[in-house]
DNA sequence: AAGAATCCCAACCGCTGTCAT
DNA sequence: TATGACAGCGGTTGGGATTCT
């Protein structure tokens, strides 16, 4: 590339640190009347002692009129966690199915939330495998020790348990394989993460995941890379069937797709049943 | 009530990619 | 092709807010 990296600002008179509301308002209305045109030229023009650096950070993060603030809901949760397994720590992309939602706005909520949710439900965080370290992966060791007491319970024990039964069963049939997972809407429960491909591999034909009406809605519209990456990962033509809904009561897209091989037992019978009844 | 510990997030830093010349 | 300018990205940090002891 040509000249060595800039850094972020160097002029020692700058401002640095915290916004004050008068900051604001010059950027605002700045931008408001003129928009944006080059962040270098800005700051000058804007009457603001700040690096035009500074001015895109405070105005795309926080600025923005079309920003949504307040707390990440139970589906954008979702979202974020399915995108992740996906696509990793490409906040942009991901906060690009996220509207109104920052890309350093989900960076930070990954990093102060999702990410500690993951290590102590054992999966790693980058992978969303799970972890394969005897202290990680004690939470697994606990529930495969309870697992025959769990299968036998009642149809209505309680979404914790069920949590963790997918989670043994799960966890018996990904650490065969080296492939990532990808995660699994299951309404109001926690996210469960499917196993690689090579398990699905050997499935039968047209079995059906459950992903967010939202990611399907937001990449047939605008973006056919995600369902190009699914299909990809799992060596299939995937298709948005319609919509329907779970016993939750929330509204679940699906996606067919298609597989060859010997259909997995233990999968086929306790796994997807157990999904597709939440 | 007060000090310590932890959480949270806005802002910073350094790097890369793209485009114009 | 080489170079410079700039925008954007992801990782990190500082310090205020909150919770714990």
């Amino acid at each position: 590339m040509g000249r060595p990296p800039p850094s972020f600002c160097h002029d020692d008179n700058l401002k640095k640190g915290p916004w004050t509301s008068e900051e604001d308002d010059k950027l605002v209305g700045y931008i408001d009347k003129h928009g944006h045109g080059s962040w270098r030229a800005l700051p000058k023009l804007a009457g603001l002692n700040r690096c035009g650096k500074s001015c895109r950070l405070r105005w795309t993060n926080y600025l923005r009129p079309d920003i949504k603030r307040g707390k990440f809901s139970p589906e954008e949760e979702q979202t974020i966690l399915n995108l992740h397994s996906i696509l990793g720590n490409k906040w942009s992309a991901i906060a690009g199915h996220l509207p109104g939602r920052t890309d350093n706005e989900i960076k930070n909520f990954w990093n102060t939330h999702l990410k500690k949710k993951l290590i102590q439900m054992g999966f790693d965080p980058m992978t969303h495998l799970p972890r394969t370290d005897i202290f990680s992966s004690l939470p697994h060791l606990l529930a495969l020790a309870n697992l025959g007491e769990m299968m036998y319970r009642s149809p209505w024990e309680d979404h914790s348990v069920q949590m963790a039964k997918l989670q043994c069963l799960q966890y018996l049939t990904a650490t065969t394989s080296t492939s990532s997972p990808t995660t699994l809407n299951l309404g109001n429960m926690e996210p469960v993460f499917l196993p690689p491909p090579s398990i699905l591999e050997q499935q039968q034909p047209q079995q059906l995941q459950m992903i967010p009406a939202s990611i399907i809605n937001e990449t047939n519209d605008h973006d056919d890379q995600l369902l190009d990456t699914l299909g990809n990962r799992y060596n299939t033509q995937v298709q948005q069937t319609p919509s329907l809904m779970n016993n939750t009561g929330d509204v679940c897209s699906t996606f067919s797709y298609d597989v060859c091989g010997t259909p997995n037992s233990l999968w086929n019978d306790l796994f997807l049943d157990d999904i597709l009844l939440q």
